[in-house]
DNA sequence: ACCCAAACCTACAACCTTTAGGCAAAAGAG
DNA sequence: CTCTTTTGCCTAAAGGTTGTAGGTTTGGGT
């Protein structure tokens, strides 16, 4: 019987290859191991577990996403910068919904100090430095960024908008425009 | 053996309790039983299986936030409704972590239609009120509050805030004031 | 050519889902 | 107040998934 020649990457690959084309409550080490070939029990050799598969699941996409949304804020600023980030994340979300599904698990502190997250955290700041917003509210700033591009595909992919018109992908230009006019009259500490 | 006296309501409500104290991915049908003090083929007499379970929490859930929602804009407009409205979707989202987790659950076009659906809908609508958005952008404007809103409870409750400070809990009055900022000043069909 | 560490296997135990068929308790009819 | 019917819950069993233990093969290093 010859080998399969596993890696946990190459079995990491399988399982979002999986989630993408079945849905990622489909991602079991039993379908991953069929997938690739292999019996179950030989994936434990190369992982812990189901969990941990699924935690590298999501790091995984959490990296393909930082590095596209890297790629599209690159060479632009201000509006346009805004534009492609998102534009990147819903692309994204759009090409591999499984991958995209598991981004959203909960990772541990260290998981998410050591992968992308740092990454992804100076993404949004250099989204910001095109506008004009305080130091001190970069946070919070950044905060509902995520929020809302998150909220708003998260919302999509669940077929939350299909139940009213126009479709979705309508109302995605006003988000954009909506989080772009929120920044640039961000109250600075003069107002309010 | 005396008999448990069961019902699909009570069976249900078990299964919420069980999400919120273990999460959502502990609700099984062996566990709900387990839970009622009953064999889990029992459970199959009141319900069509597992799908069928989660699907009648995402339904409880969303029933359940549309009434506290209600509670809560009753009386308010404006910025308080706003506020309001969506302070009882992030009391719930404590309260109920595996009953809001369960929220987010895709659920089929009958099922959404028939349910919470169009109250949450007619709530949202009732927000609107209070601010100066034209007719026709009600829809994008109702789909970039829920946006936001879900999307940062769903990035609180992943822990996705904790690797930075301050706490999300600060974050929120800033999304709730952005929110009111964009609504105030939404871009009428005179600009742009 | 040999060895040994790794890769993959079989076998098994435990748990979850779901169906089939049985028994007994509650509810209604005479 | 017994008899029947309905219904609630049961046992049994098949099929799938997770995870462990321990055996066998393979291929690179010496």
């Amino acid at each position: 019987m010859p080998r399969a020649g596993l890696t946990p990457d190459l079995i990491v690959l399988a399982a979002a290859t999986l989630a993408d084309r079945e849905g990622l409550d489909h991602v079991t080490v039993s379908a991953v191991a069929r997938l690739v070939g292999v019996k179950p029990a030989s994936v434990y050799a190369h992982l812990e577990g189901a969990d941990d598969l699924l935690r590298r699941v999501t790091q995984l996409a959490l990296e393909e996403m930082a590095e596209r949304a890297a790629d599209a804020v690159a060479g632009r600023s201000g509006r346009d910068a805004l534009a492609a980030w998102a534009q990147a994340f819903r692309t994204y979300a759009f090409a591999h919904p499984g991958r995209y599904a598991a981004s959203h698990r909960p990772l541990g502190r260290v998981e998410a100090l050591a992968g992308a997250g740092p990454r992804h955290s100076a993404l949004s700041a250099s989204i910001l430095r095109g506008y004009d917003v305080p130091e001190a509210d970069h946070v919070h700033a950044v905060r509902l960024l995520g929020a809302t591009i998150h909220g708003f595909l998260d919302l999509e992919a669940a077929g939350s908008f299909d139940h009213s018109a126009p479709p979705a992908a309508d109302s995605w230009p006003r988000v954009i425009d909506s989080l772009d006019a929120l920044l640039r009259a961000w109250p600075s500490s003069s107002d309010r």
